[in-house]
RNA sequence: CGAGUCGGCCGGACGGUCGCGGCAGGGCCUGCAUCUCGGUGCAGGCCCGGUCGAGGAAAGUCCGGGCUCCACAGGGCAGGGUGGUCGGUAACACCGACCCGGGGUGACCCGCGGGAAAGUGCCACAGAGAACAGACCGCCUGCUGCACCUUCGGGUGCGGCAGGUAAGGGUGAAACGGUGGUGUAAGAGACCACCAGCGCCCGGGGUGACCCGGGCGGCUCGGCAAACCCCACCCGGAGCAAGGUCGAAAGGAAGCCCGUCGCUCCGGCGACGAGCUUCUGCCCGAGCGUUCGAGGGCUGCCCGCCCGAGCUCGGGGGUGGACCGCACGAGCCCGUCGGCAACGGCGGGCCCAGAUGGAUGACCGUCACCCGGGCCUUCGGGCCCGGGGACAGAACCCGGCUUAUGGGCCGACUCGCCCC
């Protein structure tokens, strides 16, 4: 598991990151972000969660996917800006790959989602946000 | 040495960097309470080390239990399960020993192993005939047609009709006991001896299934019960998403159902939206009733029975969390005693995962193991390069069963050949 501050706990939480926030894909796993209130100054830290569906494989490989890309996520995850909800679904191929291909994939991911949301004007606070991808994924 | 049978075990090791969950503890800080003003207790935050942290199947969810809630006087019907005997166990469909039947030279293996003279039903194909059966070929007898032979009585060959016959051929998983004999026109359990099988009786052994020996009888009387069925014995229902606690008081708890979406062990579960109902507490109004008993329960049904002072109707509101259960148990290891064994008694030691978007790990290195190739070799092996490591992830907990599984280790036993 992530540390306690960074994990998503509440299906609501999910159901409303999936469907709200912003999206980009790759091979092996979609990254779902969605941005806090910048004005909430008491914000809590960035918090994620991860999605390893039945579809990637059996008990064993699902897990063995998880701890992986949460790995890769730990060290993603402080960077983003406070009250960032981030949600990382894996795709059928991540079953087969390797923590290398998955951390490529992961932080190529997360900055695509990034970039555009400092660019969109209704992300006011993307001076707050990195330029390099951040947030890990939890599960 | 070579074939083979059975049983048990392991399921990589070590290290480096980073990280997660549980438990107990220490230090510092803050707040509250108490105070003999040193301190103590509770709650929260930060830091520090300590310790434990997936499997033999954690799996399939097929049996059996614990535990929880609901129900329960008793009986019957229906329904489900089990099926050699004795034993083990909390219990079982599991385990052990034994019995019976079958297979193997043997170690040993296999058996869904009650009843088919209680009834119903079904036995394909082949075959003449398949369940109180059947005459295709064959065999035999009588009558008869034709041909030939004749010592004129008849005989032989080929065929037809009627009848006898289950010994032989042939079909089949199975053909109405087997072998030998008597008998006969030919035959037949028609009769005789022995054997097999069935039933009954007697004696002996065993807790028992059953086994051993003897006698008598009629002469033989198939299979399928995982077809219905009969017999004996066992079984209340739902499940940790069980169930419980707390805060909140015109409050609380729970259920049903529709639509969309997601998940799913395909039974269901969850999210959002809409609707309905019940229980408890409360307020208002009306009615019925307390032995002349309102009303309720027996959860598949019936008989029958029980509880019982309250009950019925109308009107009035809302749908989320935390914690407990939740890990010390039919527990594990060692010794000893009883038992063929399964297992049990006693003594000592040990604490061994408890998550909840769900921890038990990520990455790297070294060694060991297996496979392939090459080089060297004192033939024991050594070195180098490349590749491989399965099946599979706890979710209330145990006991089993079944299925999956790369590779490796240990023990007992059997048969054959050779040597001493």
């Amino acid at each position: 598991m992530l540390p306690p501050e960074h994990r998503l706990r509440r299906r609501t939480e999910f159901t409303d990151v999936v469907r709200r926030g912003r999206r980009a894909s790759r091979p092996l796993l979609t990254v779902h972000l969605l941005a806090g209130d910048p004005a909430d100054v008491a914000a809590e830290p960035a918090r994620a969660g991860l999605v390893v569906s039945k579809a990637v494989g059996g008990s064993v490989v699902r897990h063995q996917v998880s701890r992986r890309l949460r790995h890769q996520l730990r060290d993603l995850v402080d960077a983003l800006p406070a009250g960032t909800r981030l949600v990382v679904r894996a795709a059928p191929a991540a079953g087969t790959a390797d923590s290398a291909s998955l951390g490529a994939d992961l932080r190529a991911a997360l900055d695509r989602v990034t970039r555009a949301g400092s660019v969109t004007p209704t992300s006011t606070s993307a001076s707050a946000a990195p330029s390099r991808p951040a947030g890990p994924m939890p599960r």
